[in-house]
DNA sequence: GTTGCAAGTTGCAACTAGAAACTTATAATT
DNA sequence: AATTATAAGTTTCTAGTTGCAACTTGCAAC
């Protein structure tokens, strides 16, 4: 019931820390990957996933909690209670397949199943990247840390080469 | 020293749980971020960080084991370490800024720092997002999952053209 | 050769995870 | 209506993990 574990959120004043003090738990992000793929149940992610019932029971609160999984009783069964995606929580996807792919590149060296395609050609996304302002996949080595402040907003081009000019 | 906890790795038959059994313990994420960060010893993240140092001897020690960072000591100071990024290690970039960029939107509420620009021009990466091959931004109602054997690949666009029509 | 410092270890208290049995609310069967 | 079954949790108890503070060890400086 108590939570004498420091947050780590204030420590780094980043919002890695933020993310983490919700999606950092042993479990939380499998969960999360069973609901992307279609569970919705206590019985399902207990099945498939194997977790301990106490630390599941305790996980999906958690994440019903901060808004990630919505927590609904079914009308036509009320014992059973359906867990479903959030927006907040569908928006974890890049997350959870960037960490996905690198787990692929570097440590099962196979690719995963199910494959997340795009519904109007069923092809296989892009892989993750980072990318330019202009949508140029940038190399670790191509990158550089700036403070906020530092970084002078170039707009549309015209407005740049004006303010360049001047 | 002895490991009896379950990995997950087997569990879920996914990647996901691969990457998570390296990068799922906590501080784990937050010792990469201040890596990246430029933090290369042992003091230095222990100072920053606020983590314990027998915590911090550990994950150093999983993340050399796993090839995340690389230990090296100093030649003018022996007594110094130098704890840097490996190729492997560097990869996992893509995975922390979506996380973080989740954490600005979702949890901090406002933008961290700092922040990753291109350093050719200076400006601000683009936001980590789910791409179609030909790089449309997808919307998580836009895209699939499906077996991996049901994907037919297209190729190139003029083969692609071809093999429709035959 | 004593003092200082970086990078760890060790010992102990508090906490968290896991396995299995138990509870509670609802639904299906007799 | 009473019995049995099922979904979703609790409880209990053990084992493993985290965290703090004090201690060690190897090298460097004076």
């Amino acid at each position: 019931m108590t939570k004498l574990r420091e947050p780590l959120e204030e420590i780094a004043g980043c919002s890695l820390s933020a993310a983490l003090e919700v999606m950092g738990e042993r479990w939380s992000f499998l969960i999360l990957r069973a609901s992307f793929n279609g569970l919705h149940h206590f019985e399902e992610f207990q099945a498939t996933l194997g977790i301990a019932r106490n630390i599941l029971a305790n996980r999906l609160g958690r994440l019903v909690q901060h808004g990630i999984l919505a927590r609904t009783p079914m009308p036509d069964d009320r014992r059973k209670i359906e867990y479903r995606l959030t927006q907040k929580g569908s928006e974890l996807l890049p997350s959870m397949l960037a960490l996905r792919q690198w787990g692929e590149k570097w440590e099962s060296g196979f690719p995963s199943t199910p494959v997340l395609v795009d519904s109007r050609d069923n092809q296989p996304i892009r892989r993750i990247a980072i990318q330019a302002h202009d949508g140029r996949v940038l190399p670790y080595e191509e990158l550089m840390w700036m403070h906020a402040e530092d970084v002078k907003p170039l707009g549309q081009t015209t407005v740049q080469l004006i303010s360049e000019a001047a």
